[in-house]
DNA sequence: TTGTAATAATGACGATCATAATCTAAAACG
DNA sequence: CGTTTTAGATTATGATCGTCATTATTACAA
């Protein structure tokens, strides 16, 4: 039954990610460790010989899922970023999707080391957005940092909101669309005879898809 | 061991009252039958002599929720209703605040029934919102109504956010400050020189407290 | 090669879950 | 007044919950 120390860490770390999806998927309370571990190929007795319970699983899985969303976007231009998180797709697929959108309703009521998982999480976004985005020295630092979250605050309400209506009614899709187009115009840059108060943000470098 | 019809429904009333308070403070899949009973002051047994199911009492307990807000939040000023929205007593008391905001996160993973109360929620909401606020004829209806969930949804972002993170966290306080600054921000009237776009909403009527 | 440490499967713990049948006592009603 | 109805208590269901002790198997150090 015992395997390489490689391939222990390796099942580990395929029951952190596993868990991330269902997780996702069905909330913290929805998913219990014996239907994680066999998501994962595994019984669920071994669960505690990886982890002191399922609250540091959750902990765990919260981090891992965020910083590797982090990672992703790291190609894309913001705008394309913006599109794709309010995107039909994102929306309908929370299981590969943002780890704070899907699970910041549960998070609120789990213990403080998990909002403080969520919360460094929501940091490290705000910084990958900065690295991505801001052109430094165009605007007072605090300016970009308030815009930063002021625009993912927009971001995670769409998502959540829109989730939260049946999957074919027209208000799941008007949300996505109305915010979309309102925080994509946001980030554009001001144009003739209208200044956008508070916009610290350069224009898109590239045009959006679809 | 049975009660005057009166009082019957006085005591269904009182089961779906408690049952939204304690789904708000602990989520769906956080509060049992038995628990949210005896929060009512009863025993488990007589729960289906009221309700087919707990999923029914869910979505009845949303819709219960949702309408007493609206009707509760008749009287402000919607600036003053987005500085409360937006404070730390709503934030630290979901019991008592926004049914949309607490449970967004758990209607998605519910079924659709209980997400269309959601949706009518949410539309309610707006018609709410349009009905303090808006100046008819001001602007085009559509983009009255666009300008409203987008609103709406930059507001439930915020709350989500900031409860997701610790209580203490500089980090809480700073979504909630910098969302509601922004959001009032975007309420105002256009001021000399700058014209904000799509900004179909006229000013605050009254000076926003605390 | 032998001995030790550790992974993961097995199975069970008590608690709690949603649901439901049974009972009873009082209200509703003819 | 007598009958029917029913709210709510009691108790039970089978499932699932998180957690853990035991055990067999195997990697790795000696």
């Amino acid at each position: 039954m015992k395997v390489t120390k490689a391939q222990a860490q390796e099942n580990r770390a395929r029951i952190v990610e596993t868990a991330g999806v269902l997780f996702r998927e069905q909330g913290y309370d929805g998913v219990g460790v014996a239907e994680l571990m066999a998501a994962a190929g595994f019984t669920h007795g071994g669960f505690y010989k990886h982890f002191r319970s399922k609250a540091d699983l959750m902990a765990e899985a919260a981090a891992s899922g965020i910083s590797r969303r982090v990672a992703n976007s790291g190609g894309l231009d913001f705008c394309e970023f913006v599109t794709h998180y309010l995107s039909r797709e994102h929306r309908d697929d929370p299981g590969a999707g943002c780890t704070i959108a899907a699970l910041c309703g549960d998070a609120a009521r789990q213990s403080e080391a998990i909002k403080a998982t969520f919360a460094a999480g929501i940091e490290s976004s705000l910084a990958a957005f900065k690295r991505e985005d801001a052109t430094a020295g165009e605007f007072d630092q605090t300016d970009v940092r308030a815009k930063m979250i002021d625009t993912f605050a927009h971001m995670v309400g769409a998502l959540v909101l829109s989730r939260a209506c049946p999957d074919n009614s027209p208000l799941a899709e008007e949300i996505l669309d109305v915010c979309r187009k309102q925080i994509l115009t946001s980030l554009r840059p001001n144009v003739e005879g209208e200044s956008m108060k508070n916009t610290s943000r350069k224009p898109c470098r590239k045009p959006m898809r679809a």
